[in-house]
DNA sequence: GGTAGTTACGAATTTCGTAACAATC
DNA sequence: GATTGTTACGAAATTCGTAACTACC
């Protein structure tokens, strides 16, 4: 499993339609598609059922789509606490020893 | 940023050694350290000092050492739910339609 | 016939491992 | 000189896009 595939699925969920996920993600749609059946693949069990109308989630892709974007959010948090930890350290460098608490 | 990444980051946090790391992760050093690298310039700040005796976490990587061992339970917790999902789906169509509740 | 998703296949990208290098004790 | 992390470079694996295919209305 791979953050693309997480992605991936949550746009397809979003969307309700490869197509429109893919032009969403900038990429063509075979790319999307073999990326949805890989992560069905490793779980073992389909996410979505494939309609004449586009895609529909199943139980097992409902109850992953909330897990799926809390993912995607704990990692851009991660980075940006990250950051802002760098950020904080560099400017204490920049600034030199305190004067003092007071 | 990539799973791999995180999970890599995980290991030579843990460790405080890239070639312990790469041991246990069942890849060689050089393929740890680049990613290691890789993921310090997305993120933008250094996340180890590089000392004679191995790695040793900076503010920012210990900060994000937390987040990145929540994102990995993540994932799996997802999946393995979506799993579960699935299981109960199959196993009441095979046990076909509930004769009442009682 | 038009819309939607999926395979097939070759190309581009990414990731990897071996070997050589740099730095510290 | 022994240990640790990093580059260099070619090889392996992954991912991608175009084109062709299948299924349903």
């Amino acid at each position: 499993m791979s953050l693309s595939q997480i992605q991936y699925f949550v746009a397809v969920a979003e969307e309700g339609h490869v197509g429109r996920a893919a032009q969403r993600l900038y990429v063509a749609q075979p790319a999307v598609s073999r990326q949805i059946r890989a992560l069905e693949d490793e779980i073992g069990t389909p996410l979505f059922t494939r309609t004449p109308r586009g895609m529909q989630l199943l139980p097992p892709g409902r109850v992953f789509l909330d897990r799926a974007r809390a993912i995607l959010v704990a990692v851009e948090e991660a980075a940006n606490a990250a950051r802002a930890a760098g950020a904080v350290a560099r400017s204490a460098v920049g600034a030199g020893p305190p004067k003092s608490t007071g």
